[in-house]
DNA sequence: CCCGGAGCTTTGTTGAACAAAGTTTCCCTT
DNA sequence: AAGGGAAACTTTGTTCAACAAAGCTCCGGG
């Protein structure tokens, strides 16, 4: 039987979940104005879930000030990885199970 | 690009999406005892997400007061089956992207 | 006629999502 | 140098839902 138990509350929250797979798909990392355009939220919202995010410690960003506009860059720490892994197993199983 | 905002709201609470994944797990009905025995919910709380669920359409219920104790079973209904196969594909897609 | 369990309601607390507006920093233009 | 504007972040406040705990109701059995 599923450990629903086990689901990652930071991960599971729909915002977060988004933010998750977004920087879960590809090696680059995204920037905020990325990550902006992609997902509909606002600033506050989306800047409050990085933090939680970066909280839990499963993404880590830099802040960059170099060319043009200044812009920070977010990208899967790996024991963000590790736990979005552990997430989408669960999510297979319920795939599995609910089919 | 996934569409998050799809994502129903109702069906991906953590306690709701375990009912409903262990609703749609078998074809038989289950009863209140047997969701709570599974699932490590509050009678309260149970019962609230269940509520949620049935006003939402997504599954029916009926109460048995024939032999012995009295019981309720709840499954899922069509629409609720609809629902949860949308929020699946859903699942599908994120396990995709993340891989 | 109580006793107890099943199902359900009520109440209250806690915490999180989200929006909106304000703040800071820093580049670029004039 | 001064001001404008965009990016990133903070703050504030509202709103809503999860959840626990306790109480209520119905009903069958002893």
């Amino acid at each position: 039987m599923i450990d629903f138990s086990k689901l990652d509350k930071t991960i599971h929250e729909k915002g977060r979940l988004s933010i998750m797979t977004l920087l879960a798909s590809r090696v680059e990392p995204w920037s905020f104005q990325d990550l902006k355009g992609e997902l509909e939220m606002s600033d506050g919202n989306l800047i409050t879930h990085l933090r939680t995010l970066g909280t839990a410690g499963y993404l880590d960003s830099e802040k960059f000030t170099g060319d043009g506009r200044p812009q920070t860059l977010y990208w899967l720490s790996a024991p963000g990885r590790k736990a979005f892994e552990d997430y989408l197993a669960i999510l297979e199983q319920i795939l599995n199970m609910g089919r």
